[in-house]
DNA sequence: CCGAGTTGATAATACGTATTATCAGCGAGG
DNA sequence: CCTCGCTGATAATACGTATTATCAACTCGG
């Protein structure tokens, strides 16, 4: 049962494939004419045979696909990715949708230590017009790549120079931990600290570096990789903080837990900001103050922009930065006066 | 920025196009022979290039794409939906990786009243290899539409007959709901009901059935439609009714929370329980007693199937139904024996 | 030194559609 | 009668890949 086509349309309706194509494309120009009886023809086979043109072969004729690309650097759909993945690929489903594109999952490409990895064996980037690129951290070599091979991609989340600038639609942690930051200073705060690793990846150099503009350069850095939170705490009572400024929302949740057990009251003992508070905040048992990463909004934007580089590669702002929001919690108060009484 | 190609491929090499296909597809017949360091210069050329196969021109050419289609009737990611689909594509998407396939994710398919068509003005379903089917309820002309048209797809959930066999995986709701009735018959119930629609939906209909076998048609059905869940429940009291099989979890929750409020003791006085409890039980108050619904696994399955479609039309079992697991929950019990007293 | 077989590569073609160039027919104006 | 302009349709081609037929060069046995 081999596919009709619009050769056998035109067999039928006594004309030529040609003139089967033009009706199916309402074509009117003033140079290309069809009688109407020979349209009405065409029309009349056409309903009857229940045709359709086959959009692979009409997708040979036209240069794109309206195929957007999406590569994630794990597995989207295990829950442990999904709290991460989910508002990011809402968003770029809703602008996809829009511009009536689909979206191509890379899922052929193998996972090595748990990361898939662009380039690799038998690639197949290229099926997509461009790709939007979404991960917590994005191999620099990678970007590199895509940038020399002119592959037209947009990465979720700021990312550094690599081989020319990196289309990409961030967040502006900066700016949003700097007024953290200065928020907690108009209470009175004068003690700070950044609890997190505050390097490696540009999102952690980000909050790092609006920490520092916050905190005029005074600020203390508590690092808490292979420490506990129970440690993480002791230290910064000990240095004397008011405030920390925990860069990863797990690892905040987890000094505010470690501080009520110990009856480290929060925020009148120490307060904690968290710099990326979840859409839907999975511990209802704790409303902790800090920002709202504008995930959805990024996977919308992100596609927007990809599009713009597919129309047009001299498209103007090749990174966007939004802004992020602040989450009124309850883990923020006035710094107790008489703590050293 | 034109689209790399073959051609390019073996301008570069200093070979033709065709070795560039051949060396692309492994071809080692009798009839295509290749010089090893030819063949490594095309190789490398390749890898340096990133190119890849244009899947479109492929497509003209051949069957199969390695890419397989996913159709959703309602946007996948917004939360509302997220709970339903989340599970079946985590289960697509790891059978899609480990046959090295890529999903296509229909986004551009127009929504209309809030659901998508797969049969709208330009449809792209050709571009994949084949499809799978994802909604609560999939119109039976598309259904039809699609066998007519010999497309390889498979749906998700049991499905009536549309022009012949619907490819499908479903879970065995009959089977499950008829054993849920035989175990509170165990317990000494007699007085049963089932609450739902019970009919529309293929879903439905086999929990409806495995109810009537289960009760050996003396159940009772009360719908839910149009009523709130404190005026089934005062239905369900009146009818003496021991038990309630619950079509949905959401009605379910919805009635347990009625008898609560009341003062009806679940399962003291009245046991219910669900066709479907949620892998990760959002209300974890209520631990109610039903089955659970393989859904990973049918999304698994279902890609698996599709692939064998692929590979061979007669295809041994189109239809593939699913075991439900029994979920021990805290709302069957003995029924009250002194309830008439 | 010639015909046959082998090796390695290429030219040609098909897939189904969209588009462009071309062409046959015809009526009108010169 | 010839040419011009116009109408309505067709032939030809391109898109990128896979496959088949073909071909040039070389080897080898006789």
């Amino acid at each position: 049962m081999p596919r009709i086509t619009q050769r056998d349309i035109a067999r039928l309706a006594g004309v030529s494939q040609a003139v089967v194509s033009l009706v199916l494309n309402k074509r009117t120009d003033a140079t290309t004419r069809i009688a109407p009886e020979t349209r009405q023809r065409v029309l009349d086979v056409i309903r009857e045979t229940g045709y359709a043109a086959d959009p692979v072969a009409r997708r040979m004729v036209r240069q794109l696909n309206q195929i957007i690309g999406v590569f994630t650097y794990e597995s989207v759909f295990p829950s442990t990715s999904a709290d991460f993945y989910y508002p990011f690929l809402r968003g770029i489903e809703e602008c996809a949708e829009q511009l009536r594109c689909d979206l191509l999952l890379f899922t052929s490409a193998p996972v090595v230590d748990g990361r898939r990895k662009v380039f690799h064996e038998n690639n197949r980037l290229r099926i997509a017009d461009g790709c939007i690129l979404l991960g917590r951290d994005i191999p620099h070599d990678e970007l590199a790549r895509l940038n020399r091979e002119n592959y037209p991609f947009v990465a979720v989340g700021r990312r550094d120079d690599a081989g020319g600038p990196v289309p990409c639609v961030g967040a502006d942690y900066a700016a949003a931990t700097q007024k953290l930051v200065e928020r907690a200073r108009e209470l009175g705060h004068r003690e700070f600290a950044y609890v997190g690793a505050g390097e490696g990846a540009e999102s952690a150099d980000d909050r790092m570096n609006g920490f520092r503009a916050g905190t005029r350069g005074s600020g203390r850095h508590e690092r808490t990789a292979g420490r506990s939170a129970g440690e993480t705490l002791d230290a910064l009572l000990a240095a004397g903080v008011t405030v920390a400024v925990v860069e990863g929302y797990a690892d905040g949740i987890a000094l505010i837990r470690a501080a009520r057990e110990r009856g480290v009251d929060v925020p009148g003992d120490l307060s904690v900001v968290v710099t990326g508070v979840p859409a839907e905040s999975a511990d209802a048992d704790i409303a902790s103050t800090g920002f709202r990463i504008p995930r959805r909004e990024m996977g919308w934007q992100s596609v927007e922009l990809l599009a713009a580089l597919l129309e047009d590669r001299s498209s103007a702002t090749l990174q966007r930065l939004l802004p992020c929001h602040f989450v009124e919690g309850q883990t923020l108060g006035e710094p107790r006066k008489d703590r050293f009484d």
